[in-house]
DNA sequence: TCTGGGGTCCTAGGACCC
DNA sequence: TCTGGGGTCCTAGGACCC
């Protein structure tokens, strides 16, 4: 058996923890850059703000209805997140944390317990460790966990639990789920599959295996065998180290000039170069890329990227800006109005498994006292203290966060206070 | 005025090898 | 008339997830 539990509209809950004023009240939280709704409370949901809306798009009903608005704050998210996945791995033996929100606890070990008391028990504990509401779905496969847990949110809002503990159970989860509603079913499968006759995850359990096979590939395979409840899905228990990782943003204002771009670029390497060493992994290959904004119609378009390849591999941040202001000069083009830029990192390979260039002319392990000190002393004192030249000051192409709280959990004159 | 960011896995086809 | 068999690696593109 598998349980998925998950933060009921994560980022929103997140807001009300520390401002409980919000209570009852609808409650939207922004994306980067303000750009558009990617969490909603229920009473928002109920006014019918749809995920993924522009924000200028909403303004009207914002102003109309009272609703809360927020910048998102991932710091905060990201440090009750660490606090919610901390009290659920206290009550089983393993767990694959699967995204900021959500985790997939493995309870095999625990099978002659009454699991529909102990998710109960998960959802209160959570509740009063941190104020956070989940939900809780249980069932013999990640999928059908999966499908319990929207199941749970459904047809029992008041315990907040689902059990699919029997085979009359299972099939009622099953018959009560669309296909596109399936976990792993996105909008072209669910057309797909939608022309063929299937309208729920009942139907498509029945499904012949070949037909699948043929039009799904090994990964509807998968999915079948997860609906005829056959674990299929490994759970990752520890986080395996990630194949790249990308630091990518919008701009707050377009931006034309080098030098500003060049800022960005230094800063999105920093980031990927601390996440690097943060996983103990060096990269082989750096991947800048440039775009203007394809919603500005009266603007020319340009976008461009390119890769390196480095000599040997590296997470130091001054040799990675070296490569990543190389691969901007290449590919940057005056009298554009730029909107996006990021930066990749690839080929990643273990710090300690990496292969020196025949004539490396860099003090490796000097270097690597330096960023272990820049990291320690960044860690303590707030996350950019100490920052190479090329990464400047000004931030002009700073992220709009116009409706942001504090990080009251992570940063030291962000506290919360209160009025006695 | 204004539209997020960061990932994973799988397949097909081409280049190349013995 | 007739032109092997088996493999690896890489890339681009498509699908999906939160």
């Amino acid at each position: 058996m598998y349980a998925l539990v998950d933060c009921n509209n994560f980022y929103c809950s997140c807001e009300r923890v520390f401002n409980p004023k919000l209570e009852n009240r609808p409650v939207v939280v922004l994306s980067n850059n303000d750009g558009c709704a990617i969490a909603r409370s229920e009473e928002a949901k109920a006014l019918g703000i749809v995920m993924g809306t522009p924000e200028f798009m909403i303004r009207e009903q914002v102003l109309e209805h009272g609703i809360a608005i927020f910048s998102s704050n991932y710091p905060l998210y990201g440090d009750l997140s660490d606090r919610v996945m901390k009290t659920l791995v206290s009550f089983v033996p393993r767990m694959e944390i699967y995204s900021i929100d959500e985790a997939f606890l493995d309870m095999h070990d625990l099978y002659n317990q009454d699991l529909l008391a102990l998710g109960v028990e998960i959802r209160r504990t959570v509740r009063r460790h941190l104020g956070i509401p989940v939900t809780v779905g249980i069932a013999p496969t990640k999928t059908l966990a999966k499908m319990a847990n929207r199941y749970a949110k459904k047809k029992h809002r008041d315990t907040g639990v689902f059990w699919a503990a029997s085979d009359e159970l299972i099939d009622q989860v099953l018959a009560a789920t669309e296909v596109v509603d399936i976990w792993g079913i996105g909008a072209q499968y669910a057309k797909l599959l939608r022309i063929n006759g299937f309208k729920t995850a009942k139907d498509l359990r029945d499904a012949p295996d070949e037909w699948i096979r043929q039009k799904m590939s090994v990964v509807g395979l998968r999915l079948l065998h997860e609906l005829r409840g056959r674990p299929s899905i490994a759970c990752a228990f520890t986080a395996p180290a990630k194949k790249n990782i990308c630091t990518s943003r919008s701009f707050g204002k377009l931006i034309s000039d080098y030098k500003t771009l060049s800022e960005a670029v230094s800063n999105y390497t920093a980031a990927c170069a601390l996440k690097l060493r943060q996983q103990q992994s060096c990269a082989k290959e750096l991947h800048v890329f440039l775009q203007t904004n394809p919603h500005r119609v009266q603007d020319q378009q340009y976008m461009r990227s390119i890769t390196l390849q480095l000599e040997t591999a590296s997470s130091m941040t001054n040799e990675l800006i070296r490569y990543a202001l190389k691969a901007l000069d290449i590919i940057y083009q005056p009298g554009f109005n730029f909107m996006k830029c990021g930066v990749m990192v690839q080929d990643i390979k273990p710090e300690d498994a990496i292969q020196h260039a025949l004539f490396d002319s860099v003090d490796r392990s000097k270097n690597k006292t330096v960023m272990h000190a820049l990291d320690k002393v960044n860690k303590a004192l707030g996350k950019d203290l100490v920052r190479f030249a090329a990464q400047g000051f000004e931030k002009k192409y700073r992220l709009r966060a116009g409706y942001l709280s504090k990080r009251y959990t992570t940063n030291m004159n962000e506290l919360l206070t209160i009025k006695i």
